[in-house]
DNA sequence: ATCCGGATGAAACATCCATTCCATTTGGGA
DNA sequence: TCCCAAATGGAATGGATGTTTCATCCGGAT
């Protein structure tokens, strides 16, 4: 049998790793199995989808040939190894997988300890995933839309009511003017009705969509005035008024989902704002901001 | 069979088109269906390389499901739609990468995208010190103080409001009686005056801690009643009345103080409060359930 | 020339997969 | 209240998958 080199080595986790643990033994690799390296790294993506036989085709090689080929790099079989591949793809770092099956495994499993560790997991899980799915331009657009407004109202009821809390208390902190719509009484619509041409709703909702809090921003937007939505699909109801929108994917634990990364979002955006408007209020010292929305815009 | 709408309809091809095709018919999917196509569009990744089982589980849906769901997008099978989810993640990587190697480099920089990579930060080095920091016996006092009181007062003002409105979302949502001190109108004393002898409070505070919440838990206190804090020093004004503490150091940025660990406490301290009610509740049937009102309640 | 251990190809295997089928439930109209 | 159609859950099924096994091939040492 051609055996591990050193099974109990730890088996590459990244893409990186991997190429580096090729590199290093490509010099003692049998011809065939140097002709999989090869092919492998030349056509990562095609072994990420691929199966066994496809990608043995493809390379000229016997679907045996890669199974050996993983096991010569220390992994468990060619699935194994298709997991860096697939890792590499989605932008993520391999362990999440792995983390993920943890906490699915121990799901049954109780004892408030484990519950907390649990919620930690989500919560990791939840933020990592922000990190590759917010879009450099639509940050810039939203905040750029936040910093010429004159007030920001707020909306985000049921779950996503702390969000909106924690954004009215940084926003406050900033020393930038906002409003928070909470909704109280019923009194939603009165309470955006002051919003000006150039004010922006920051609008916060998750499955399942509180009506008001769609309903609301429906009537924000109707005046053409902005709105950014924090949400978590491109179907979210708050999609179509929303001049720009975050999707956040949180993880969830017993039906509860993290909220970690919405905050990090929101934290992020509440001080962005601040810093953009204190630099555009320096360079120029009103009027110049207009041109994103239509008329009026505010100084 | 419920059979697709049109099978002659071109099936959409890139992920843009599927997204279009799913908001265009999502009125008229049935109720599973569209619970399909909301995780399916909130976990991209997971489809791409999962197998039916897989997403199905996640899903919470049966396999056929999902089949079913893709015929309904005029697709032949599963097989079908997740080509699309595919091609969606092919050639990815090099936007992927290029955005980890800007944010890196922009070290110094502060662009809104290194800002949330900031916050980012923050919580997972706040998660990191949680998991540590939280001491086994402490967490099940606090449950066992929680689960045997009748009605559990939520008590966090200013920058602690957000956990409390959370933790007052989410016991409403496990069935558990609370009450949400929201010091309306300087109210708080009203609102914690018809607590009982085996009601808890659940006091959230940090530096620099708001008199109100202090002054409001010390007279809860006072009554003999039990206070569960959650704040961050053995230090804090609100350790004296505490019969349970918890200390949660979580990071900052910019003068920001990530919430990401005291949510998840919170999670797990109001999960965990249900689950075991819920267990002492079904050990002992009827009574243990019963003294909603009477005098401390025991369990 | 012969032997031998690793390398290789090809088929066999058990497992897992996507899909289909059918019994049951659900919900709205007569 | 009943009825019918749609919707749903769950098991059955045929096919494809990853892995293992084994016979053969090759190259170097004796």
């Amino acid at each position: 049998m051609p055996e591990a080199p050193d099974p109990t080595l730890p088996k590459p986790r990244s893409y990186d790793d991997l190429c580096a643990r090729i590199r290093e033994r490509r010099e003692r690799l049998p011809a065939r199995l140097a002709q999989v390296a090869n092919h492998m790294l030349m056509h990562p993506d095609e072994v990420a989808f691929g199966t066994v036989a496809t990608v043995a085709g493809a390379a000229g090689v016997q679907p045996s040939a890669l199974v050996r080929f993983a096991k010569a790099l220390d992994f468990d079989g060619f699935s194994d190894l298709q997991a860096v591949f697939r890792d590499r793809l989605r932008g993520r770092l391999p362990e999440h997988r792995e983390r993920l099956r943890r906490i699915q495994e121990a799901e049954g499993e109780h004892g408030p300890l484990r519950l907390l560790e649990r919620f930690e997991e989500a919560a990791q899980l939840s933020l990592d995933r922000l990190g590759g799915s917010v879009d450099e331009a639509t940050l810039a657009h939203a905040v750029a839309l936040l910093a010429r407004a004159d007030t920001i109202y707020i909306l985000g009821l049921r779950r996503a009511f702390p969000i909106a809390a924690y954004l009215a208390y940084a926003l406050a902190k900033l020393d930038l003017r906002s409003v928070l719509v909470d909704h109280v009484g019923a009194s939603g619509p009165e309470q955006i009705v002051g919003a000006r041409a150039g004010d922006v709703l920051l609008a916060v909702s998750f499955t399942p969509y509180t009506p008001a809090t769609v309903e609301l921003a429906n009537a924000f937007a109707q005046g053409g005035r902005p709105v950014v939505a924090i949400t978590d699909s491109p179907f979210s109801p708050l999609a179509q008024a929303a001049a720009a929108r975050f999707d956040v994917a949180e993880a969830d634990v017993a039906g509860f989902r993290s909220l970690s990364a919405t905050f990090c979002l929101a934290a992020a955006l509440a001080v962005a704002t601040a810093e953009r408007r204190a630099r555009d209020g320096s360079d120029r010292p009103a009027e110049a901001w207009a041109p994103v929305q239509g008329p009026a815009a505010r100084a």
